[in-house]
RNA sequence: GCGCCUGUAGCUCAGAUGGAUAGAGCAGGAGCCUUCUAAGCUCUUGGUCAGGGGUUCGAUUCCCUUCAGGCGCACCA
């Protein structure tokens, strides 16, 4: 919100007028409680002491001058121990309409990111079953991300990495291998890691339906045909998982494209350039442990493979080589003792420590009939992700996960998510959307018309403080993006959709907005409730939910 | 053993870089539908911010420590 540039200005040329520099902490901020006005400094506790002044004095000064500088669009007042609050006019508040109709969707969007080119990694599940629930959790942060970080002006783009080089994959092979020559009556000895899991059986069915004499293969390439085979196939499963549940990523890169290429050899010259890496026992190592991390690791092992490390940072030293300025990576919780690892190649390769971030992605509990639900892929016990999805839907499903920090763990009861009340909160902003559209097609019924964009004139019936509160919140909007972004905390923007629709319920329940023989009020009011849906369908299509015009 | 995370109302959780009297929702109690969607609203009960130290004008927030949970410590991915 402008509010605090439009007083910046002021205050800062009282400080001047004090002898007082303007500190380097931000002065104004909302305060947390509203009786405490618009606007609250602590500016007199800041400043009063390294100037040597009465606190409190200092907050009255301040708040004079403030009066008297701009009287047209707020009041300040000394309060508290040192205290300068600050209220906005009616006036001011009121304008805050026009702009939102004005920016329409785009409204909250802010140039902080100054096109700073993002790379979000996320998801990038082995392609060695279908997702399940913790995936989807990744998948709607990081896709929600991407949205949150676009509006905060930065240049996002998506990628989904597939770890299709390694031991895992094989593995996949040899299990559809097997299962199809069982299916084929054939004996079989299973090892002793493989993917149970109908899923597998139903790839050996289908290659065998589409090519009986597979098994007559030798088994070198028998393994390889379904390793391929299978990989695709789950792929294709996961992309269209991923569409359903309204979460895109631009690319899908290959592992494999990495150690085919030269991007592995270039990642190792920029490690021993800067003089991080060595041979010991048989096996090249990177001296991780100069660079924070518990000991030093492998990067090419004694059989001549690569570690799976060693592909990662060709991963990432590639992204940097692309012109990407900020690389996030969305992970498993589980994963979180690879991150001091993953820094130090980040700094091996000259690059800054802020330029890589992990943004970490606790547990999901699934919870049926009040009973957890285990999910190891191995085991083949999982709920996936369509599953869900298909039971409860991407709107609630989402709204869910977006609900609570990504790095706590979360409890997905699907009896709740499924419910449509507001114990779900996704119905309840949801339905604040629906409720506001219904109001909007009976005053149009009526013959109520809004001009696209309003004027002071319009809008100066304005004046409950479930008016003033409303718009009040609605300023927030972009300030809010701009912090979740910051701190890459999407939990942030469903939080303030769930407190605006309480909100908006409150007023709704207060305020007739269709006033019969008012048709100013009613105007008014139209207008506002016309710019809160507006707020309402920002903030949804951050989280990727559908903002319904009914329900 | 070392490292990371968590501990806030009976339950599920917010509290952004220290600020004024710690907030929501659910559950419990009491009310509101002959005007715009009751999938809703209003009021109310409920707290030693895990315990203890420290830093300062001031700590749920920062530091140390104890306790209780979760996770991670591979030439796996």
């Amino acid at each position: 919100m402008h509010a605090v540039d439009c007083l910046t200005g002021a205050l800062q040329s009282i400080l001047a007028e004090e002898g007082l520099a303007w500190p380097e902490k931000t002065v104004i901020e909302p305060p947390r409680d509203p009786r405490h006005g618009d606007l609250s400094s602590n500016v007199a506790m800041l400043l009063a002491k390294p100037a040597k002044k009465n606190p409190r004095e200092l907050a009255q000064t301040i708040a004079e001058k403030l009066c008297a500088a701009r009287p047209d669009i707020a009041h300040a007042e000394a309060a508290g121990p040192g205290f300068c609050n600050v209220t906005f006019t009616e006036a001011f508040w009121h304008a805050l309409v026009p702009e939102i109709e004005a920016q329409g969707d785009r409204y909250g969007d802010t140039t902080g990111g100054s096109g700073k080119k993002v790379l979000l990694e996320y998801v990038s599940a082995n392609p060695t079953g279908p997702l399940h629930i913790g995936h989807g959790r990744g998948a709607a942060v990081g896709d929600s991300l991407a949205r949150l970080l676009r509006r905060a002006g930065y240049t996002v783009d998506t990628e989904y990495y597939i770890n299709d080089a390694g031991r895992q994959m094989r593995l996949l092979g040899v299990s559809v291998w097997l299962r199809a020559k069982e299916l084929h009556g054939m004996k079989v000895t299973w090892p002793e890691d493989y993917y149970h899991g109908d899923y597998i059986i139903d790839i050996a069915r289908e290659m065998l339906a589409k090519d009986p004499a597979l098994c007559e293969l030798p088994d070198d390439e028998g393994r390889e045909r379904c390793y391929e085979y299978a990989m695709n196939e789950i792929l294709d499963g996961i992309k269209a998982d991923m569409k359903d549940f309204r979460v895109e990523h631009k690319r899908f890169f290959s592992e494999k494209s990495l150690v085919d290429g030269h991007a592995v050899d270039a990642a190792f010259a920029a490690l021993g350039k800067a003089g991080y890496t060595y041979d010991k026992d048989g096996a090249f190592w990177f001296a991780t442990q100069q660079l924070g991390d518990d000991k030093d690791r492998v990067l090419r092992k004694q059989d001549g493979s690569l570690t799976y490390f060693a592909t990662d940072i060709a991963y990432h030293h590639d992204k940097f080589e692309r012109g990407y300025d900020w690389l996030i990576d969305v992970w498993g919780a589980d994963h979180h003792g690879y991150i001091p690892r993953m820094r130090a190649a980040i700094q091996a390769m000259g690059r800054e420590q802020a330029s890589f971030d992990v943004v970490l992605i606790q547990l999901v509990n699934l919870i049926k009939d009040g009973k957890p639900v285990g999910m190891s892929t191995r085991a083949g016990t999982f709920e996936t992700l369509h599953d869900v999805v298909a039971e409860v839907g991407t709107d609630a499903s989402r709204f869910m996960f977006l609900s609570r920090k990504s790095d706590s763990p979360l409890d997905f009861d699907l009896d709740v998510v499924k419910q449509r009340n507001l114990e779900n909160p996704v119905y309840y902003v949801q339905y604040a959307h629906a409720r506001i559209c219904a109001v909007l097609r009976r005053a149009a019924e009526r013959g109520i018309r809004l001009p696209d964009v309003t004027d002071a004139a319009l809008l100066a019936p304005l004046s409950t403080p479930e008016d003033l509160a409303l718009l009040r919140k609605a300023a927030e909007f972009g300030n809010m993006l701009a912090q979740a972004a910051q701190a890459l905390a999407v939990h942030h923007v469903s939080r303030y959709l769930s407190d605006l629709a309480g909100m908006l319920h409150s007023y709704y329940a207060k305020q007739q907005v269709i006033v019969a023989d008012d048709e100013v009020v009613t105007r008014a009011r139209l207008a506002l409730l016309r710019a809160i849906a507006q707020v309402v369908r920002n903030g949804l299509d951050v989280l990727g939910v559908t903002a319904p015009d009914q329900m």
